[in-house]
DNA sequence: CGCGTTTGACCTGCGC
DNA sequence: GCGCAGGTCAAACGCG
């Protein structure tokens, strides 16, 4: 089921350059961050508890991000197709792992 | 050298 | 209408 997004082009509006003025502003906004020893000391890190779905759907995922929800003891992963652009594979996994039991099979 | 992984910031949607 | 929680992206670092 590849539903492909219509780009909706924009008239030619003032607001075109401006996008662009903005769009550089956004990318200036999230300035170079460097990753310090500050987990020098950590394991491998999820995999102790999560495993990557590879075959789940066919394709491979690639972790994208990581979100820390409830204050503390709920992480969820973001997981998304690795060759997304040769499978076209526009859907994004999630994973939330409990603080306590709970294997992450029950995927949606 | 390329890709996967990790982290922090920002944006959007929903709840109050 | 504003605030908070959740979700997405981009850059850097490490490993193959």
């Amino acid at each position: 089921m590849i539903v492909k997004a219509e780009p909706q082009l924009s008239p030619p509006s003032p607001a075109f350059a401006d996008s662009q003025a903005t769009a550089t502003t956004i990318t200036a906004r999230r300035a170079k961050k460097r990753r310090s020893s500050a987990m020098e000391g950590q394991k491998s890190s999820w995999v102790d508890f999560t495993n990557v779905p590879y075959e789940d759907d066919g394709y491979e995922w690639r972790k994208y991000g990581e979100k820390k929800i409830n204050g503390t003891s709920y992480t969820r992963s973001y997981f998304r197709c690795t060759y997304k652009d040769d499978t076209g594979c526009l859907a994004t996994k999630h994973v939330q792992q409990k603080d306590s039991s709970d294997p992450p099979s029950h995927l949606q």
